[in-house]
DNA sequence: TCATTTTTAATAGTATTACTATTATACTTG
DNA sequence: CAAGTATAATAGTAATACTATTAAAAATGA
């Protein structure tokens, strides 16, 4: 199995938690506890306990906790892009092409064991209730230009440039992308929690209604400036 | 003028702020405070400095400060779907009044003189850049129970039904309904601090690319289901 | 009217938070 | 092994959300 690691955006971190044991535990064990915790009542001085170190060799590597969640948020995103582009690899027609990049998007999240001491089925249920948080915030123009936000926009680029290769004459591609990408996200969430705002079902099995919801969106849309061609 | 007011939940508040003058004062300051310093910079101590109170008197009328802005929230969407009641009670079609209804919630905001000591078009901003973390919490399900995201999930209930006047065969309506909503804030958020994950532009004057987005995105997903008929 | 009850608001706190200045220890290198 | 550097721990700070208690004002009723 080949070692896999993604060049994250070096604002993201002091130091590069993937070069040391203790940058790892600290990556390992945050996914951990901001998943149980929630990120409110996640603190440095909790993860500090849990991997038995301190406060403050936590913030050698990351600046604060909003630029950890950053980081690990960034990190989904890559992975979510590479796993697109492997299922991509060998389609030929851009209809296809699409819809595998959907298929990836809206599929349940297994462990991938390319990347230790990273537990993705975590990370998802922390990309759907904290991914927000990341851009709503009042610092929201600095770290976008710091580049703190590229791992979503470069899969939101991907997927957008998926939709043009099915339909160049659709003027919202962009729009669509990242419609897309957080309407999978929130449809996730509102089934688990607030299930009048969606009609579709998931557990820890399937998924194949939120598929369905976001294909038949995209090419719905799509099909409507195919036919005034 | 006749004399406006929304039932809220109760559960809202402790204390209904509309009853008195202290109330109002909350209220009214309280926009104005978290549009201009974001919610985590606003705190119960500014806002009764601001209003020439105390901290105790503020928690008297809510129970913190995640409370109050599920108020303000509530308000804004009962107002919205007011303003969509009147838009669509004198239109026959189904087309049309849906039409209606995605007019109102993409429209430009402006101060609407009915309600005193509300300023919409800064509780529209603060919908725009805090809507999410009202149910992005630990308590959702418990905030549920007590009914405190009543204001949002009628007005989905509202946006689907016209939905489903147009196209009754349409599988997902209450889903593209909460989609739609949530995608107008988005891509004018978006469209202000993330331009490259949005094609619409919007400035102080017109926001008719919006409305041309959501409304090509539903009608296309409604067609495909009225072609197959 | 005036005493009693109830509502309302202010004072003065607490525990916890995110974050930091400084000191101590371990590791590297010439 | 000495000197310098990288790393981590100690011990803090200012600010936060929230509360227990006390004081004042308003409403009520005989």
């Amino acid at each position: 199995m080949a070692i896999l690691a993604f060049k994250l955006n070096s604002h993201l971190f002091l130091k590069d938690p993937q070069q040391t044991e203790l940058g790892q535990n600290i990556i390992s064990k945050s996914v951990e506890l901001i998943d149980s915790l929630g990120f409110e009542l996640f603190t440095f001085k909790k993860l500090a306990h849990a991997i038995d170190s301190t406060e403050a060799s936590v913030y050698r590597y990351f600046e604060n906790k909003h630029r950890l969640l950053l980081y690990l948020v960034s990190w989904y995103w890559n992975w979510i892009e590479y796993r697109i582009e492997i299922s991509i690899s060998n389609l030929k027609l851009p209809e296809d092409k699409l819809k595998a990049g959907i298929r990836v998007i809206t599929d349940k999240k297994n462990f991938d064991s390319s990347f230790a001491f990273i537990d993705e089925v975590a990370l998802h249920r922390i990309v759907i209730a904290e991914l927000d948080k990341t851009y709503l915030t009042k610092d929201v123009d600095k770290d976008n230009q710091e580049g703190l936000f590229g791992g979503f926009k470069s899969l939101c680029k991907k997927i957008a440039s998926l939709i043009s290769g099915v339909e160049p004459k659709y003027p919202y591609p962009n729009s669509l992308a990242s419609t897309v990408v957080l309407a999978t996200k929130q449809q996730l969430f509102f089934s688990n929690h607030l299930p009048s705002l969606s009609n579709v079902k998931t557990n820890d099995k399937i998924n194949d209604e939120i598929y369905e919801f976001i294909e038949k969106l995209i090419f719905g849309a799509l099909k409507l400036y195919n036919k005034h061609a």
